[in-house]
DNA sequence: CTTAGCACTCGCTGTATTCGAGTGCTAACG
DNA sequence: CGTTAGCACTCGAATACAGCGAGTGCTAAG
């Protein structure tokens, strides 16, 4: 597509422009290692990478800028995902062999971690409930006509949900009701869950089988975790790009559709408009998928600027990954 | 303190300020109801006003400003809370008639309908956990050698926490080291787990209990919900306070802490740096407690610049902890 | 004590000017 | 013929400067 030396200035104006920001000219790309040749010949080929999509000006007379098109094949031709630092290495490392307690906290955690490694904004979202398995149910009683039910599934997350009911409880009851409804649940997926025949149940159970299946239904996210939204506020300088981020960020769904449609690819990148979420056209996604033994449990990811440091955050994306598939298989 | 005309001009600063973000005049002050002086005599007292500290000049041949004893006089003298718009009061009845499901889910939304009321950003500190009483314990094997532990608080809250033993585990052991751990435990809060007897208890059982303490001691943060932290982009136009700030709520240690503070006052208001978070110096906090029958479950509040509409950001915070409050007694 | 009047301050706005980074083009060169 | 030195040109950013006007503090009169 593009001849070499054409990539090489590519190249040279996309990690010129990453590190510092500023349209970057002839000259400078002339100096940089893997261009050999005078600021005039850079000026002639700069000139078709614009014509053909890859640079853009600001405006007449200031340095070219990559375009999400100059950003993609930068992607594509670069060498690798990079190497973190060692001390970053360590910081992974130490993270994960500490890393214990609960799902939800250390997913929470996982995105501080990959923001601090990054230092963009980091996403993640938590397995997904529709795959698991009910492995354990049972119906305590918070009040006189209400009770939580817990359902504890396979990928260790903790389903609860309370159930209101028209007639006063009592413990044998409620216990009745327990047993039935393990009987019927275990093994079973939520999303099976509607199928399941009701009959022969307590009407208890039978009631709070109705609850659980309701409130499935509603839009209950998956778990979202969403870590170092502040770096944001730096990545930007437009107030106004800041705000648009944020607020998408906030609306979980969005984000967890952004993760989603990229989790088959594996190890991907999302440049600028790629992704289909308008309000984040100023923003590139490096996402990978994690999980045990080829089951993927859900998906994180790093959200920063077109402008980001692409080999970085592709190798802080997949370390981060790896360690936390291997954290989740051994609990 | 401040005779009936220097807290006339003071508070049609406070206002004026609250509404443009301009610096405001003597000319537009005397304009304002309540203020029938000429705008000289309006300059003379301002000045006074300025020497007391209740208002500063950016430069000279600016208007005045509030300082942040300025919006305590205004917070301190105004005529309580103020009025919601109908349409807001509709959208609180509207969403508390229908927000069901679990606690967690609640505050989450609660957090965001306080933001779409106030246009600020919204805090919830949840139920601590200090003071819930064990409702129902479980042990819920996961794999060979790793168990969860389930509590159900007085709350509605379900602890649980993964449990790793050094032996195989099988169904009749789980089942009495959880009998035994609902016998131990029932009742009890998590605040006094430490001390409990270990006594007679099965080796799995200890085990498990030490886990549930172990992790206890860690700084398990209590809940926290933010809603809305978009808006503090706009709220402020230095990005540097707006990273400041986001930056400040991502620890939510800082959070809860804040809120915590000024549980006991009911509905309060702290102003500028009087809540003592240095990073939040720029920022005002409207908060209360939300509880049932006198029981305090935790707190909410608003965030904003410390030029915020105080009485609507009252009213706001009043009838949605008011509300939250007769939510979570039903339940 | 209040207020009209006034000189003064100083940031903001608009304009003119310069500066320089960077370009595209042309002509010379190997 | 591709490469490059040279150069005229463009245009935003920076600088300087004047005028404006909002706002002040002070003074003197009511």
């Amino acid at each position: 597509m593009l001849d070499e030396r054409k990539a090489a200035i590519l190249r040279a104006v996309v990690e010129e422009y990453i590190e510092t920001a500023d349209p970057v000219g002839s000259a400078r790309v002339a100096q940089a290692a893997g261009v050999q040749v005078s600021s005039a010949t850079v000026r002639n080929e700069m000139a078709v990478l614009e014509r053909e999509g890859y640079l853009v000006q600001p405006h007449t007379s200031a340095g070219r800028v990559p375009t999400d098109k100059g950003y993609r094949f930068f992607v594509d031709t670069m060498a690798g995902p990079g190497h973190l630092q060692p001390a970053q290495r360590q910081q992974v490392t130490q993270f994960f062999a500490k890393a214990h307690g609960q799902l939800e906290q250390t997913l929470h955690d996982t995105s501080k971690l990959l923001s601090n490694l990054t230092d963009y904004a980091a996403v993640i979202v938590g397995p997904s409930h529709e795959v698991a398995t009910v492995r354990s149910v049972q119906l305590v009683g918070l009040s006189a006509r209400t009770a939580l039910l817990v359902a504890v599934l396979s990928n260790a997350v903790v389903e609860k949900r309370t159930v209101d009911f028209t007639d006063d409880l009592d413990d044998g009851a409620l216990a009745t009701a327990s047993a039935d409804l393990a009987r019927l649940l275990v093994g079973r997926t939520l999303a099976e869950l509607p199928t399941l025949a009701t009959d022969n149940l307590s009407p208890l159970a039978a009631t709070a089988l109705a609850g659980l299946a309701g409130a499935r239904h509603e839009d209950e996210p998956d778990h979202v975790f969403v870590g170092g939204v502040a770096r944001m506020a730096q990545a930007f300088d437009a107030v106004e790009t800041v705000r648009d981020v944020l607020r998408t960020l906030e609306q979980q769904y969005l984000v967890v559709g952004l993760l989603r449609d990229l989790i088959d690819r594996g190890l991907s990148v999302a440049i600028g408009v790629e992704h289909g979420v308008q309000p984040l056209a100023e923003c590139s996604v490096v996402v990978a998928p994690f999980g045990v033994d080829g089951e993927q449990l859900g998906s994180i990811g790093v959200l920063g600027p077109t402008r980001m440091h692409y080999p970085e955050a592709l190798a802080a994306v997949a370390v981060v990954s790896q360690q936390l598939g291997r954290r989740l298989s051994e609990s």
